[in-house]
DNA sequence: CTGTTAGCGCCTTCAT
DNA sequence: ATGAAGGCGCTAACAG
């Protein structure tokens, strides 16, 4: 019975052999579509597989099929909670779809991203699903867009999580209005002077919150000087290192900082914290994304809430849909306002 | 040139044809080993497919050789910063490593776990990890073990994440050994009477670290009452829960609650704060991980480090390694001390 | 309903 | 060094 040498893994073929019965029965009653195969032969294969360990050989069914059950992911950084939201949300409905996920990371390198779509298309997934984050001056673009364009000419499908300007299906994310309507709250608090970490030039998500906040502000009659913001990466270090600079430059009579995303904004609020500043109190901050941890952290943070696993799981099934225009309505933001953005009353 | 409807990926046959050359020559140019063709030949080739835009077909190329290029990972929560963090380290090493990673979300149920086994198996990964969490009641346990083994029997290899008496390669964390240092360092901070958010029963790393922790406390001439120590999910939420029921039983003069992981520190620190009480200052906590919010939170957590992304990486090289007895050392942990436990001075 | 027989895309002896 | 041919594990007509 159970050999303790190595051996190969149970083929249909063997499993046939054992129920005496042929390929094509086999087949049929293990991973055929619609029964159309005795009863009895039936259970007889099904035992023969269970006997023998059998597991179909995906690789093989792909090849004879043409066609895979895999879905390729690629984000920027799996350790960040805004990709590892979206990752559980896809890897969820991939789950619940019996698809197999597969897993990249960009590091937020266009080049790597490219190299890493190509190597990815030799699997001939379903359908690829793009998270990490697009750049305006990226000069792998184009070929990106080739690679990506061929890719669906041959069937596949490709998913991106918010840029607007791509041919290709996306889940769109208010960014803009998001921010907007952030700017609008915050003036409504009392807050009248700002300030922001404003990530790398060029980051197209970036980009669309600082142009969205600072519309909101100067709808409301405030602005965004200059000298109140700092380039920085788009990470909780950089967070950090973009407070730091804002502190060291003076923050004058900035009363909030607002820092594009929540990991950002955690590494902002440490920042002030480590220069003798109670964030909160002396300097407001507010983020993006509300990751699951920005409850717990002291003061709690205002943030825009995007629902991320459900991101997730609406790119993928944007993927699988039939229709192209199933892109449907952008992903709904809320402005959550806690204490890093106390009232203002004076 | 550039096709507008929807074709199917070229093939290596195209190629072949395209550069008029036989399919082995291709096939030889392109993936095989040693080179050992004609360079005018290989450029032909090399041209031709590019021109195609041609992809090798990794199910086409796993059957024919009979092996795959997938590692196969399984994590019980991808959102959670513990398994991302691991994930990070696995894609990270497996890109190094020219390996694909498929990923699958256990949500901490044992039966769940075996059927994904049982499913990831058809993809005949040449590694398989699990990290999702082992537990000492699992009526699922021998089914899994009898997989696994049949698996590795097939060549496969299995490499678990802390679970030591499995017969597979483990990587192995000192989780018991951790906790009994961070209780030796608490006590000499001067602290006395400790608590504990014990997690779920019969999870295996729980269990450890709370069995390390007692060790410390009791050969520092200490002890962990149990009526100071409340069972909880392995969650932020069940931390929180945890806390919760302690408070309202009353802390008493419990001066130190620790909370076996991170997140359940951090959801502890926010039930204290809710419940009015200031973490550190009232009442101090310590967790165990070392994630990377816990330096960003307030105040800071006194945690026992474990070097995540390394122990992914470790795992896949592991797995890969040609001895058995590779496991070698034990990830090393570090007793760091932050703000959530200050020094006792009275 | 069942079995036979071509493939699927690729690799790899085996001759040449 | 190159090409022809068989085979990997499985599916899908196609006959019976």
């Amino acid at each position: 019975m159970s050999q303790t040498s190595r051996s190969t893994p149970a083929t249909l073929h063997d499993v046939a052999r054992e129920a005496g019965v042929s390929l094509a029965t086999a087949s049929r009653s293990l991973n055929g579509s619609t029964r159309k195969v005795n009863e009895a032969y039936r259970q007889k294969v099904l035992e023969a597989a269970a006997r023998l360990g059998y597991t179909p050989n995906l690789s093989a069914q792909a090849v004879a099929r043409g066609t895979t059950t895999t879905v390729a992911l690629l984000v920027a950084d799996i350790a960040d909670p805004y990709f590892s939201s979206i990752a559980a949300g896809v890897v969820g409905q991939a789950d619940r779809e019996q698809l197999i996920v597969t897993m990249a990371e960009t590091e937020r390198d266009p080049a790597r991203e490219l190299e890493l779509v190509r190597a990815m298309r030799g699997q001939r997934p379903r359908v690829m699903i793009l998270a990490s984050s697009r750049r305006a001056d990226d000069p792998a673009a184009e070929a990106l867009q080739a690679e990506l364009t061929a890719y669906e000419q041959t069937g596949g499908r490709v998913v991106f999580i918010t840029a607007t300007d791509s041919p290709f299906r996306t889940v769109t994310l208010e960014n803009r209005e998001g921010a907007r309507a952030l700017a609008t709250r915050m003036l409504d608090l009392g807050y009248l002077r700002f300030g922001a970490l404003t990530g790398p030039a060029g980051l197209r998500t970036a980009e669309d919150r600082i142009a969205g906040f600072t519309e909101g502000l100067v709808a409301g009659g405030s602005d965004l000087p200059a000298d109140r913001t700092a380039r920085c990466a788009f990470t909780r270090d950089g967070g950090y290192a973009g407070m730091r600079e804002l502190i060291d430059r003076g923050l004058g009579d900035t009363q909030l900082v607002f820092a594009l995303n929540d990991v950002m904004a955690m590494g902002a609020m440490s920042a002030l914290r480590d220069a003798g500043l109670a964030p909160g109190r002396e300097v407001a901050v507010a983020g993006f994304d509300d990751i699951p941890t920005v409850r717990d952290v002291t003061p709690t943070l205002t943030t825009v809430r995007l629902p991320l696993e459900e991101v997730g799981e609406r790119a993928l099934r944007l993927a699988l849909a039939e229709s192209d225009d199933e892109s449907g309505a952008p992903v709904p933001t809320e402005v959550i306002v806690r204490d890093s953005t106390p009232r203002l009353t004076d």
